[in-house]
DNA sequence: TGTACATCAGTGAACGCGCGTTCACTGATGTAC
DNA sequence: TGTACATCAGTGAACGCGCGTTCACTGATGTAC
């Protein structure tokens, strides 16, 4: 097979003045290949060179190096997340809702992109400074929907919304990160459910008075 | 410097019969490796071999390859793990400060190798079937302590203790993880204390009778 | 007691591989005169 | 309108590196006769 070659002759190089173009489609490669590993060591730069049909030395004419590519794609992830947070949140009046629908959108987003979630917050992930910029975002639209469902008497107002925001994030997390690692694992009941519930008691919710999502046990086993 | 060749001159061949002592060091310094950077990629055969002092292909008379050195260390690992946790439950008889000193072990161990947590629940794990094995006691225990804080009074009976278990240990996970992957975040307390907090919502403790550990606001910042 | 042999605990050289990175290059296209 | 030149978007060969893995080996020690 001369895939390569192949591929290498398939790709029309780009016209004058828009080299800029192959940035993305490297970048839109690396991406394919964290989702698909979850892993970033296989992020090459002949890895990524092949899989957009170009030379790996092509490469360097738009990034510096992998630490610089790997750079780029957490933050096209962090950018891809927080849009789709945007798209998710509109048209949530109630506080409690629109905060449980926030938790649930950042579950899915984990549970659909195991391998870009993953990476986002691991510790290889070289976006300490560009994550807690779009990460701190992502916690202060938390706290300020937990702030809400504290003003409106949904929630206890014993603890601090930073501090609650920063519980509910934690805890999302490893229900996530387990969720995506150890699927094989008893678990009592789904994600979107097991989410609910933690954000719940976490927050001290008092039930909306739509669903009733307080206390009550669900449908856990016994 | 040949740091190398010092090291393979330096160590003294086992006595006939006594081989197998190898083993144990190749997987103390594979161990040492993961701790060291968290990351299983870092563990290479030669790298091994360099750190024990030996020549790489020695390795293949204890191991078939990778994969097997890697489970070896994680079989390790979660040993050490489980007599660590016997030793911390000594002497508790309160259900509930039973229940909490064993979460803070389980963070504690986390927060103190945390190369080695980080692998152990990483994707990269060879262990899937002994980390079951291993986890499925350690969630037994974790399910055992919640049930006789129900029996005694102390938490809330709503919810089933297995699937209780279920979500302090995601909750936990999360908490220890990010500590450990991001801790330059602006956390609203140190890992013990919202270890106590996050579990004992969770549960729904009543609140110990002799420290209070109820719902009430702790140290956070506001 | 001596000696041939088997076993044990490793070694050292070599292989092919994929990797990051460098370097000089190619060929198409726009532009100044 | 023609042509020399500059720029752009890449390429291809080559390098040295560390890796897993193989192979035949070495030298010490125990054991059978």
């Amino acid at each position: 097979m001369t895939a390569t070659a192949e591929t290498l002759r398939d790709r029309p190089r780009n016209p004058r003045g828009e080299g800029a173009r192959l940035r993305d489609e490297i970048i839109a490669a690396a991406t394919e290949l964290i989702e698909a590993s979850g892993d970033s060591t296989q992020v090459t730069l002949r890895g990524v060179a092949k899989k957009v049909g170009i030379a790996a030395p092509s490469i360097y004419q738009h990034f510096d190096g992998t630490e610089e590519l790997k750079l780029a794609v957490v933050e096209r992830m962090f950018r891809q997340f927080a849009s789709k947070r945007h798209v998710e949140r509109e048209g949530i009046d109630d506080p409690e809702e629109a905060l449980l629908s926030g938790c649930q959108m950042y579950c899915r987003f984990a549970l659909e992109h195991p391998g870009a979630y993953r990476f986002m917050f691991s510790h290889e992930s070289p976006a300490d400074g560009r994550q807690s910029a779009t990460g701190a975002a992502a916690i202060s639209r938390l706290t300020e929907s937990i702030r809400r469902c504290q003003k409106s008497g949904r929630a206890s107002v014993l603890t601090d919304p930073r501090a609650l925001a920063a519980y509910v994030w934690a805890s999302l997390h490893g229900l996530a990160l387990l969720h995506i690692n150890t699927p094989n694992f008893y678990w009592p009941a789904n994600l979107e459910e097991m989410t609910t519930v933690t954000v719940t008691r976490l927050v001290g919710l008092t039930g909306s008075p739509r669903s009733g999502t307080g206390d009550r046990p669900r449908k856990e086993n016994t």
